[in-house]
RNA sequence: GCGCCUGUAGCUCAGGGGAUAGAGCACCUGCCUUCUAAGCAGGGAGUCGCAGGUUCGAUUCCUGCCAGGCGCGCCA
């Protein structure tokens, strides 16, 4: 495995330690006051007549010597060194930006990396030594999957692949609710669905699983078994149609998550904790640190201690002493870190936002520094299919689930739709638009690039073009259009943008990334013809196209969508 | 009442203390006898919800207000 800091971190951070080195300079002659302390950020300009790299340093000294920008720039510069260096020009620009003008041989070297690196290429080692525990979807087993599990699933999907790339060690880990009385309520559910099945006029209870798959499931039980269940004794029977219920679905989410091209490494059982005792070694920790105390016949742990808002019953009064479901999940989040992880992160819905703070206390209730658990919330989905909100799903009275998406739109379509947003954003998922096999669709923007680079090389193999690729045998310097440089800075960017997008938790921006890098292909595309009469020029320009589409690839099997070679 | 999310172009949304606020779609004008026109080039289109504050500079940060969405159990 491959891991090193890409060339364009490189490069800023060689500027950036001879924009430092300049400052210490100008303060040792005394041109800037000694206390001084700032951080150099690099970076890239909106406008390419701004220069490759730029900086807004000058800027902030400024405002602390109460100096303007540019006269702290015209300082820096006087001082700064960019000897041995690929810089070949320093302007100061507006309010006082200093925007460097690099040679290529940055650019070269960078492109070199991809060839090298190829599938691998973008990965860094920024976040090694981190060991990630990344939760998401964990729906409850009590029915078929819906749109924001489905989002949530394109979301941690591509965050963890990323966190991967950028070095960290990350488990994808599905956490299966499969204790508590709702379990209980679906097993009902079902055994009176099959009741009914077999002609009985038995109700359904109360809270019950109202879907049309119960019935489905009865149905294929009734074919299965007959009228046979109903000889069980009440406890077996009921055990019974409980797991049967349980296993089914969650089979059936399986099913569909594999359909989504996601793989979990751990589907992890509420019911095992359970049966381990690890709900009532919580609470007796809690208790043992004094944190929990008795009101109206309940047991009560002081939340508020920890910054909740208010206390939280962990033993609820009843007479079987059941515990609330923080206990359980503190359980859970007890024994991921116990699994050597030192950072957690959760993907949850909307709902449970109010939840999030009372599960961080509990963790340093526990003993556990704040800061190991970071949830991000993914909010709500909503479908329309062009101005019309679309709320039920043909079969009547259940929410469209993410099957019935998938098969509507496709894979591809869902992820690159779910992930175009921020998570945290309301998201109108236009099912018309997504299904559109036309330009009117922002996935096939980018799939196209990809399949336009490989068709190029279908045709040159057919034309019979003989070529040698690779760094060494082409004239690097044939490649100077302005799409040309302007393709390759975007190429260069992608193992920085990896980590910074991870890094933020921002999966969409990786989006934008392949937006743009699919516009600098396309542009060079039209520009430039890669497949021309000057053998030399055309052997540089397929050397491009090939890293332009190693880099789409490797972006697309980011967010988990396919890159096809025709379309 | 409290908490969270959102308010930016006609629509769906990015962005973000600074240099002329962006994209996709829609609309208008050009561009296919040559590597895929699912493309490119250009154009019109915005008081960045409203009002204050901090700052040399706010659309971005802070406060208040308005609007929309979601949540607030001894349910999970």
């Amino acid at each position: 495995m491959q891991s090193s800091p890409s060339v364009l971190g490189e490069v800023k951070k060689d500027i950036a330690t001879r924009v430092m080195r300049a400052i210490s300079k100008a303060q040792d002659r005394g041109d800037l006051p000694k206390e001084l302390s700032v951080e150099v950020k690099m970076e890239t300009p909106p406008r390419p007549e701004q220069g490759d790299f730029a900086t807004g340093v000058a800027m902030v000294l400024g405002r602390e010597i109460k100096t303007d920008g540019r006269s702290v720039a015209g300082t820096i510069i006087r001082h700064l060194n960019i000897d041995d260096s690929p810089v070949l020009r320093v302007d100061i620009a507006g309010p006082g930006f200093l925007n460097f003008f690099l040679d290529a041989s940055w650019l070269e070297k960078a492109m070199s990396r991809v060839w090298a690196e190829g599938p691998s290429y973008g990965r860094t080692d920024y976040l090694n030594g981190e060991k990630i525990l990344l939760e998401f979807v964990s729906a409850n087993p009590t029915g078929p999957l819906n749109v924001v599990n489905a989002r949530a699933a394109a979301v941690g999907d591509c965050l963890a692949s990323m966190l991967e790339m950028a070095g960290a060690q990350v488990s994808r880990e599905f956490y299966i609710n499969d204790a508590g009385n709702q379990t209980d309520v679906l097993g009902d559910s079902l055994e009176a669905r099959y009741r009914q099945a077999l002609g009985q006029d038995f109700p359904l209870p109360e809270n019950a699983y109202k879907g049309e798959y119960l019935k489905d499931l009865a149905q294929s039980l009734v074919v299965e078994k007959g009228p046979s269940l109903l000889d069980l004794a009440d406890d077996e029977r009921h055990e019974f149609f409980k797991s049967y219920a349980l296993q089914k679905i969650l089979d059936w989410q399986k099913k569909t998550l594999q359909d989504y091209g996601l793989t979990f490494d751990t589907w992890f059982s509420e019911k095992s904790l359970r049966d381990m005792g690890a709900h009532n070694l919580v609470v007796e920790l809690l208790r043992i640190k004094g944190l929990t105390y008795e009101k109206d016949g309940a047991i009560w742990f002081k939340s508020t201690d920890f910054g909740d808002d208010k206390d939280r019953v962990l033993v609820k009064s009843d007479e079987h002493a059941t515990a609330t479901y923080i206990v359980p999940d503190l359980a859970y989040h007890k024994n991921k870190l116990e699994r050597g992880f030192n950072h957690l992160i959760d993907i949850l819905g909307p709902d449970h936002h109010g939840y999030v703070n009372r599960l961080a206390a509990g963790l340093m209730g526990l003993g556990y520094p704040k800061g190991v658990l970071e949830v991000l919330i993914v909010q709500v989905v909503r479908l329309v299919k062009g101005k019309e909100l679309v709320k039920m799903s043909k079969r009547g009275g259940e929410f469209i689930s993410m099957d019935e998406l998938l098969e509507e739109v496709g894979k591809d379509a869902a992820r690159f739709f779910f992930l175009m947003r921020s998570p945290e954003s309301h998201l109108d998922f236009d099912i018309d638009l997504a299904r559109l096999q036309s330009n009117e669709n922002p996935v096939f923007y980018v799939q196209y690039a990809h399949a336009r680079i490989a068709s190029i090389f279908r045709q040159a193999k057919e034309d019979g073009f003989k070529f040698a690729m690779g760094p060494n045998e082409i004239d690097f310097s044939l490649l100077r259009d302005a799409s040309e440089l302007a393709l390759m800075k975007i190429i260069a960017a992608f193992p920085e943008e990896v980590y910074e997008i991870a890094k933020a938790r921002e999966p969409n921006r990786l989006i934008k990334f392949m937006m743009d890098l699919a516009t600098a292909f396309h542009a060079f595309y039209t520009r430039c013809r890669v497949l021309g009469e000057d053998p030399a020029l055309t052997a540089a320009r397929l050397y491009l196209a090939k890293l332009a589409q190693i880099v789409l690839a490797n972006a697309l099997r980011l967010i988990g969508v396919s890159a096809p070679e025709s379309m």
